[in-house]
RNA sequence: CGCGGGGUGGAGCAGCCUGGUAGCUCGUCAGGCUCAUAACCUGAAGGUCGUAGGUUCGAAUCCUACCCCCGCAA
């Protein structure tokens, strides 16, 4: 089939990948985000699919909005057969919809109908789902709401972060939508509606979603640290020397804790660094204190005493 | 010129503002204690203070340039 794949995010590399190293196949071009400012120094960076296009050697287009009549010329004269579409960061309009005659597949990181949306991997680990997986659908002009057609489960892991759980999905992707498009091809999809009533939605994450609640349970923070590791990164506040700083939380664990205020330090050990939360308590295991490098909880308390009794978080 | 923190024995940090003997916690090694130990005691080794210039009688410390790491922001 003659296919254009539109796709930013990492999570559509290994897929685009299998796409252009399969002979049932033809990928007539690459849609993906315009390079924007990025990294420390704010240089033009581009996606990771637009280096992975690259390095394939498939021609790139950028569009600013593939809604304009220039960007939707382009993809017609490609005449596609279908169009991919992973983690592409644009609503696609009806004229795209329509275009292709076996129309937009989207790859979808979660067991639709749960998790809709732009967050699919966060949710599914922060609302501790035992199983995750990939759904390629039928996309139509609602988000994420299309039919689906082929499905993956992998269970997920008790120490599973949203970044291992990204990563293991994305090397998943490319089987199934192979698969799907080789049922689509023969004409045997099975399409299959989604059940509104079981829809849940997982919003863009913000920064902010990253803030530690010390009055939640011990586990729904545990669950949060995951699901926001590595991005956009679990977070407290720690008073050092007379400065407030932000503490990045890389890994944590659960652990017995009676009665202290949330957020209230109660041990700093080799063992790690035990603080109070709702009910029970959490134990930092691996922290970096902004301007600093990630470390061990015992490496960090070696240059930088934390008092027990001190409090974590804005409250303090 | 987007904002900011930092580079000091193997690890993490203090010292810098107010130049003048290189310091802390841990690790390593040796010895001791102990039934024993990641515990405790004693001792030891180990540092071009990111790089290159400059100021000075004297620079980790002040000035300039550059390299590297990191947080924010995207």
């Amino acid at each position: 089939m003659r296919v254009v794949f539109l796709g930013t995010g990492e999570i559509g590399v290994p897929t685009l990948k299998a796409l252009a190293a399969t002979a049932f196949h033809e990928i007539q071009a690459v849609f993906t985000q315009p390079d924007r400012p990025a990294g420390r120094d704010l240089k033009m960076r581009p996606s990771p699919v637009k280096v992975a296009a690259q390095e394939l050697g498939l021609p790139v287009f950028q569009p600013e909005k593939i809604r304009t009549p220039e960007a939707l010329a382009e993809l017609r004269a490609l005449a596609p057969d279908v169009i991919v579409v992973a983690a592409y960061g644009q609503i696609l309009p009806k004229a795209v919809l329509s275009l292709p005659s076996f129309g937009c597949i989207n790859i979808h990181a979660s067991l639709l109908p749960r998790h809709r949306g732009a967050s699919p991997i966060q949710a599914a680990i922060l609302e501790g789902d035992t199983e995750s997986g990939i759904t390629i659908m039928q996309m139509d002009e609602g988000l994420d709401t299309g039919d689906m057609l082929f499905q993956v489960a992998i269970p997920i892991g008790s120490d599973e972060t949203a970044g291992t759980l990204h990563d293991r999905l994305a090397e998943l992707a490319p089987g199934a939508l192979l698969a799907c498009l080789d049922l689509i091809g023969r004409g045997e999809a099975q399409r299959q509606g989604q059940d509104d009533a079981l829809a849940t939605y997982a919003p863009k994450l913000a920064r902010s979603d990253g803030e530690i609640a010390w009055n939640e349970s011990a586990e729904q923070i545990e669950r949060r640290i995951r699901a926001m590791t590595p991005w956009p990164g679990a977070y407290t506040f720690v008073t050092l020397g007379d400065a407030r700083k932000i503490l990045k939380i890389h890994r944590a664990k659960i652990c017995e804790a009676s009665g202290e205020p949330a957020g209230t330090v109660v041990a700093a050990d080799d063992g790690g660094i035990l603080v109070a939360a709702g009910r029970d308590g959490i134990v930092l295991q691996d922290i970096q204190i902004a301007g600093g490098k990630r470390l061990a909880a015992a490496e960090f308390l070696r240059g930088h005493p934390i008092a027990l009794g001190a409090q974590l978080g804005n409250a303090g």
